[in-house]
DNA sequence: ACAGTAATGTGAAATATTTCACATTACTGT
DNA sequence: ACAGTAATGTGAAATATTTCACATTACTGT
């Protein structure tokens, strides 16, 4: 089984709609009716589930929530998750701030700072001091962070977690870090993301 | 030329690891010192830049200035950008306060709210009553524009932001937007790129 | 001056991903 | 009861992307 990231993806992008669908009241959704929602093709879609072994019914479609179910088992959602957050700056806070990630069972369960003004240990969730870090993800068992921290902090805020037991993290950072093999790092760059629409909007010269 | 989003995504890495190099006093740089800095192979940067015709020295590599000024005309970095960002919440003031778009051209002028609470016409940039978009876009003529509304009003956002003028736009709303062939989209879903990192970090079961 | 070599640049091969084409199947309607 | 059909599921083909292999070239060192 290969799983690239992309795929994995797509599948958190059809589970994502078929919430949605189900709390209209949708029982029944197509391969069709997943493409057209994303963008995508009904083939795409129904290839996606036939890697994962996820099996509809000829002619009928999918009974929405069989599917969901089977793509909730398979993506793991069926698991709470904790995560720590490195640096409690803008991104940092916007994160913790969000109230999309409970209901879909992630929980920040704290953030670390080094900067002594940000720290505030009656927040929910608290924003402890960056010593405090180590410790944490040992005595909690984190296995997932976010790197919210300067770029120049990036790599060895990685280490410490690193060291500290966590699995993969999710990297805002603009640098690329180095890392053992298994670990999994999803970088983020929300610069080059903006740049990216930019380049893609302006008048072409003479490409073709 | 297919200029996948992806390729774009990597000169712009490139250059981003230039510009660093360049900050601490390196000349040149060879294919393997990209790879190397990105985590790719000197193979795949040599292919991306022969793809869009850039060139460097047979054994000797590539001059740091020639080759940074080589991409930043390719990626239009010789122009400023200017955008605009509907919704001023946790996202949206986290991107205003960013300090890193300004040196690489990109300036927010205004962000726009439905919310009189979040309205300041004092800050720097600006947030704007949502009336004010349209005509705010046509007078400056702004062509790209960032969505950190909440789902539900993505989608109306979109259409007035096309109506307006705007050519693409970077997406956090976590849902699928309907635009036009021509208008280009960046949808970035940072829920489920931490659930993403998530499903990676998990034991696997019995996959192959 | 020139041999050795370490780099680029790029077709071709390999691999990954998407799309096509169609056999299979179960529902629907009479 | 059964013919028609509208959907799935999936090998095969097509396409896209990455990697290989190596000819070319210009620098380096003597
Ligand atoms: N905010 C954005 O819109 C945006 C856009 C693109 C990229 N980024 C990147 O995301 C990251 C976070 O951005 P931000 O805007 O939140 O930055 P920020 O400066 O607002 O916050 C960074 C936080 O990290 C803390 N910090 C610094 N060094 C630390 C250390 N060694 N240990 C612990 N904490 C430390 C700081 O005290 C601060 O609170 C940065 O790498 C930035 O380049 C952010
Ligand atoms: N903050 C995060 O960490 C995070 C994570 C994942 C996804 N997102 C997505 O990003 C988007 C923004 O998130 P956020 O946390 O900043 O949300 P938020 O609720 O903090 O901010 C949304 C802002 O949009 C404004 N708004 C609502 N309707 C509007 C309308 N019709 N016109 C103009 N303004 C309107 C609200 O007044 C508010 O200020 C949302 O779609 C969210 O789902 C955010």
């Amino acid at each position: 089984m290969k799983s690239a990231k992309q795929i994995i993806l797509r599948l958190f992008q059809y589970r994502e709609f078929l919430m949605r669908a189900k709390s209209i009241g949708i029982k029944n959704v197509y391969s069709d009716t997943l493409a057209e929602a994303l963008g995508s093709t009904a083939t795409q879609v129904r290839k996606d589930f036939s890697l994962f072994g996820i099996t509809g019914n000829k002619r009928a479609g999918y009974k929405l929530d069989d599917l969901l179910s089977q793509l909730s088992e398979l993506l793991g959602k069926n698991q709470k998750q904790k995560i720590i957050i490195a640096g409690a700056g803008n991104l940092g806070k916007a994160l913790m701030q969000y109230d999309g990630f409970k209901k879909e069972g992630i929980e920040i369960v704290a953030l670390f700072d080094n900067d002594p003004v940000k720290v505030n240990i009656e927040s929910s969730p608290p924003i402890l001091p960056i010593e405090r870090l180590f410790e944490f993800i040992g005595k909690n068992k984190i296995n997932l962070g976010v790197i919210a921290v300067p770029y120049f902090a990036a790599q060895q805020m990685l280490d410490l977690m690193i060291l500290a037991g966590i699995k993969g993290v999710l990297n805002f950072a603009p640098i690329s870090l180095k890392s053992p093999k298994d670990f999994f790092i999803n970088d983020i760059n929300l610069r080059l993301e903006l740049e990216t629409v930019a380049y893609f909007i302006k008048p072409l010269k003479q490409e073709d």
